[in-house]
Order: structure tokens, then C-alpha cells, then sequence
DNA sequence: GCCGTTTTCGGCCCGACTGTTTTCAGTCG
């Protein structure tokens, strides 16, 4: 699949537009990058059978951009990409990941002072050569020192929704593969963790020899660090490590476990094992020299007294005591979800209709689906006014006729994402709020509030009797933006007095609530809604990245209000 | 450079906010 990666080029082609005067140009890239990341066909694929015919029908690819595409599949270059990148030899992608530095700032600063990536950038910015710069200031300077101090962080960490697509394509190439009698990811991927360093997988195989070297053969790989009899490990093309590893089948539940982690989880089991007079390490549990566990996970937990731990748990927070104590939650699952109450349609920004949501949802299983528009605050979004919200209430309620006519049991909610405005008032009536079955209500503008006003802003929303939901509570982008200031057990304090739900928001990039602050949540008695944030129906699928943050904040079925049956979903609403 | 119940040219991409300025450019959603 080389969608994201032709999407990334498009991206940077616009970017390097933008630096110039040329209107419109850069947005005509910026829609084809959208449109060729939102293709569910491998795009290599699609020119394949259809030649640059085919091409020119990805949305927003017209006929000189599919000869680009056209270019690079065939030469794994596009010149005029190639010859932007030479005008302009500074690393736009690095710079701009900076907040509050776009294409035009950093043009300035190549030309005026060289700065060609975040290091010589920091350099320039600590030595107070930025603030000199016509456009720039004392004040810029400091911002891209804290941008630049907040993105090394976690650099060379990946978005797991931007890895778990490309895993576990090598994962069915895995599985099909005769010689590979059981394959796994281990590892953070296997935590779900919300970034990932590199990938690992393991693999029970009698032939091992021939599963590396199908291994680091696969496509999109750029280089072979190693290659051994049990272990190789390879750089793909997207930037991340993977390792393989093969391990014999009577130990592929110990390996398993000790693979997946996470470190200080495995420290507390080992000592675990230690106390019950056994030895627990990646080739099994034994008593002595004799092994007692070691085939699967489930073997090596009862081998120590515990019962089986999600992988998403395994952080040493208090997971092992619970286990010890038989007080594990049984935590949520995606199967439990029975619709997903956040989703964009074509009557603001996003892409489908409502139909086409609710036929995608019912093939994702759900009982009902949640349309919540933008309201019109947010003009880019083309976010509705209150008469465009009520003529759409209209249709809903024709889609919901015509679904009972048709005797199927499914169900589509009629819901908005309001803006809540500085001073936590939402930017649309009232009263057009009471006609609609839920309510979201999210901040988009003014992030950099300070805590106490933050704060007061969410409070005053989650008071309004309309507000049901607060969309991604938290705002942060992972790895651009941090948090907003508020007082997070204020804002539990509220929710809970209000019955006002707090939204996990599924978006990879979000992911908001985060682990620790679902576990707040629950143990605060607040419930929450795991929801995508569709803008496509491609998206739909990024209900599993919500789950798997809600299993590692440890949630049930009963803290998620989007796993219940519909009527009570509705009856636990405000209203 | 794309697209078309506005159809082969002329629209398209709006407005708040920030930090720089002293009227505005750049960034962001």
C-alpha cells in the first residue's frame, strides 16, 4: 500500500506551494493528498488495472497530478517535486511539525539565517537570532523553542494508527506463509499503545530460515539491519524499525508474554514467579530446571497464580494486584459497541451522506449512528446554522421512515458538535439544541487559554441541560500540541453533577481522553462515549483505536455509553 | 491545477487568533 506515502509527497508539494504567491495552487495539491490517503485501493493497484485513466479518478487528481503519480510508480521520483526540493533545501516536513511554523516562516528563516531542520533551528532560536527577523519576535522565538522542546519528546515514535495498518498488512503476508504455524505482534503494537517505537512480531515456525528470508524481502523494505537464525530486523520504507523474531512452539506463550510487555509488567511477574520458588523468562516458567508453562500466555499466567491480563494493561498499574485479588475488570471490547455517535456527513465538511454513514455503520454491526455536525462557528467546516440544522433534522427523519419501511432495525440519531465559544456559551441557539437527540459540544479556537479560564470555559458548556457530550475534552493533537490547561478533576467533578459524558475520540492523532485520564474518569463515576470523528466512512474503522485506549484506561462496558442498547443510551441523556 | 444541476472558464479558501506590527501576514482548524 503506497497511498500514504504518495499522500505525503502531495502534501509537501503543497506546503512548497504555499511559500510562494500562487493562490489556489497549494490547495489543489492539498485536496488530491486527501483524496489519494482516503482510498481504500492500494493506488498501485488501481493504476495497474487502469492505467492513469483510473488515476484521474481518485477525487482531486485531475490529469497533471495522475501524470505525477503516473511518474513516481514507475521511477520512484516526481521532477517537479524533486525540483521544488532543490529550490528549497530545508526539511519542510520538520519545521513545519513546529506549531506555529507554516511553509512561509520557513522559507524566512532558510534564507535569512539557513535553518535547514529542527536542529540548526533550535540553534538559531537559542541563540537569539530569530527574534531579529522581519515578521518574527521575541515571543516566536520562544514558541518554537517550546515547540521544538515538546516534539523531541517522542521523536522517532510513530502514530500507532499510522504503523497498525502497514503491521498488520505484513501480518496476513505472515499468516498465509505455509512455514509460519503461529504469528503475533508483540510489543507496544500489541499494547495498543497510542505511539510505537518499532514493531515487533514473533513467529512459531519449524523452517525459520525461510520465514526471514521471506521476511526481509517483503515490499517496503529499505534496509536489513541484521539477519540471523531466529532474529532479523529490517527499516521499512514509512521510517520504523521491525523486528522478527521465531521461537520454537513450546515456548511461544512465555516469549509472547515476555515480548509484549511492558518491562515494569514484566519485572512484577518475575518476581512473582520468584516468590512462588519458580523462574519466569522468555523460554518459559520452571520449577527448577523443569518446565512447568511456557506453550501460551494463559499457561504462563496460571503457572504463577494469575489469571490472563489484557495486553493492554500490562503497565504495572495496578493490573497485578488486581489479578492477585480476582478484581480484574472485564474491560471493553469493540463487539460491545453498539453505534458510534460522532460522525460527519457531506451537510457540513465531511465527505458522505448520511445514507452512505448509516449503510457503513450497519455493516460495522451497530444498532444506530450519530450525526453531529459542525455548527456554524467553524466556517471551514462549513458548520451549520440553526435553519441548515433543522432542514436536516428533516432528512434524518425521511432516512429513519424509509429504514423502518424497510424493516430493518437501525436507527440514525440526530446530533450536532457545537463550538464552545471562549466564554463557554455554544455558537448556536438553544432552542434549535432541544430538537436534536444528543448534543456534542467541543472547543475549536483559543487552545491557549489560561487554566483558570479553560477551565470555567468547559464548565460553563457541560452546565448547559443541552450539552450531552464534550468531543475530544482535552484537545491535544499527540506529538503537535499539547493538552489545554484545565483542572481535570474539576472537570470530572462537573461531569459527573451534570451527567454530562466525556468523549474518547478514536481519531489516531487524538486519542483523547487519554489512558490515564479514562482511568480518572471511571474511578470519578463519569461515563464516556468511544467515538471516531468520522469524515469519511473509512474512518468508522478508527473505532478500534478508540477501544484499545479505552481498554488501556481500563473502562467496561458499563463506563461507555455508546455499548449500551439504544433506548438506554437515550434515557441516561440529559433530556 | 481541479471541477462542473454554476459544465470548458471562472470559481475555488473562511475567519479567528497571534504576534507582529501600527494595519497586517501567517497559522490554524
Amino acid at each position: 500500500m503506497r497511498n500514504k506515502e504518495i499522500a505525503k509527497i502531495l502534501y509537501e508539494i503543497s506546503y512548497y506551494l504555499k511559500t510562494g504567491e500562487i493562490d489556489f495552487k497549494p490547495y489543489v495539491y492539498n485536496r488530491a493528498a486527501i483524496g489519494v490517503e482516503g482510498l481504500e485501493e492500494d493506488i498501485e493497484n488501481t493504476y495497474k488495472k487502469g492505467g492513469i485513466k483510473a488515476l484521474e479518478n481518485v477525487p482531486g487528481v485531475g490529469k497533471s497530478i495522475a501524470e505525477k503519480i503516473e511518474e513516481y510508480l514507475k521511477t520512484g521520483k516526481i521532477k517537479y517535486y524533486e525540483d521544488l526540493k532543490k529550490k528549497m533545501p530545508f526539511n519542510m516536513a520538520e519545521l513545519i511539525a513546529v506549531e506555529g511554523l507554516g511553509p512561509k516562516k520557513a522559507k524566512i528563516l532558510w534564507q535569512k539565517l539557513g535553518v535547514k531542520n529542527l536542529r540548526t533551528l533550535e540553534i538559531m532560536a537559542r541563540n537569539g537570532k530569530i527574534r531579529n527577523l522581519p515578521g518574527f519576535g521575541l515571543k516566536t522565538e520562544k514558541n518554537i523553542l517550546e515547540g521544538i522542546a515538546f516534539l523531541k519528546r517522542d521523536r522517532g515514535r510513530f502514530l500507532l494508527g499510522e504503523i497498525m495498518p502497514i503491521v498488520n498488512e505484513v501480518l496476513e503476508k505472515l499468516n498465509k506463509l505455509k512455514w509460519a504455524e503461529k504469528v503475533s505482534p508483540a510489543g507496544s503494537v500489541r499494547r495498543m499503545k497510542e505511539t510505537i517505537g518499532d514493531v515487533d512480531i514473533l513467529v512459531v515456525s519449524k523452517d525459520p530460515k525461510k520465514v526471514m528470508d521471506f521476511f526481509v524481502s517483503l515490499p517496503g523494505v529499505a534496509k536489513v539491519w541484521g539477519k540471523g537464525a531466529t532474529k532479523a530486523s529490517l527499516r521499512m520504507r514509512d521510517g520504523f524499525d521491525m523486528d522478527l523474531r521465531v521461537v520454537p512452539e513450546r515456548s511461544y506463550g512465555s516469549a509472547l508474554q515476555y515480548f509484549t510487555g511492558s518491562k515494569e509488567h514484566n519485572i512484577a511477574t518475575r518476581s512473582i514467579a520468584i516468590e512462588k520458588g519458580l523462574k519466569l523468562n522468555e523460554y518459559g516458567v520452571f520449577r527448577g530446571a523443569k518446565l512447568i508453562a511456557g506453550k501460551t500466555e494463559e499457561d504462563v499466567y496460571r503457572a504463577i497464580g494469575l489469571p490472563f491480563i489484557p495486553p493492554e494493561i500490562r503497565e504495572d498499574q495496578g493490573e497485578i494486584e488486581a489479578a492477585i485479588n480476582g478484581k480484574l475488570p472485564e474491560i471493553i471490547d469493540q463487539k460491545d459497541i453498539k453505534g458510534d455517535l460522532h460522525c460527519h456527513s457531506d451537510w457540513d465538511g465531511g465527505t458522505n451522506s448520511i445514507e452512505k454513514i448509516a449503510k457503513a455503520a450497519m455493516d460495522m454491526g451497530y444498532e444506530y449512528v450519530g450525526i453531529a455536525d459542525h455548527t456554524k462557528f467553524l466556517k471551514i467546516e462549513r458548520g451549520l446554522d440553526e435553519k441548515k440544522l433543522e432542514r436536516r433534522n428533516k432528512e434524518i427523519d425521511k432516512l429513519n421512515s424509509k429504514l423502518e419501511a424497510q424493516g430493518l432495525n437501525f436507527k440514525v440519531l440526530k446530533g450536532c458538535e457545537a463550538n464552545i465559544l471562549n466564554d463557554g456559551s455554544l455558537d448556536i441557539e438553544n432552542e434549535t439544541l432541544k430538537n436534536l437527540d444528543f448534543v456534542i459540544a467541543g472547543v475549536h479556537s483559543s487552545f491557549k487559554m489560561q487554566k483558570g479560564e479553560m477551565t470555567a470555559r468547559l464548565i460553563k458548556a457541560m452546565q448547559n441541560p443541552n450539552v450531552d457530550i464534550i468531543s475530544h475534552p482535552t484537545g491535544r493533537i499527540i506529538q503537535h500540541r499539547d493538552e489545554y490547561q484545565i483542572d481535570f478533576d474539576r472537570i470530572l467533578k462537573v461531569a459527573k453533577e451534570t451527567r454530562t459524558v466525556l468523549e474518547i475520540n478514536s481519531y489516531p492523532e487524538r486519542l483523547d481522553l487519554k489512558d490515564s485520564n479514562i482511568k480518572k474518569a471511571k474511578e470519578a463515576g463519569v461515563k464516556m462515549a468511544v467515538n471516531t470523528d468520522t469524515h469519511e466512512i473509512s474512518q468508522l474503522n478508527f473505532m478500534k483505536y478508540g477501544i484499545s485506549q479505552a481498554r488501556r484506561g481500563w473502562a467496561e462496558k458499563k463506563d461507555i455509553i455508546n455499548a449500551w442498547p439504544l433506548k438506554e443510551l437515550l434515557d441516561s441523556l440529559k433530556k
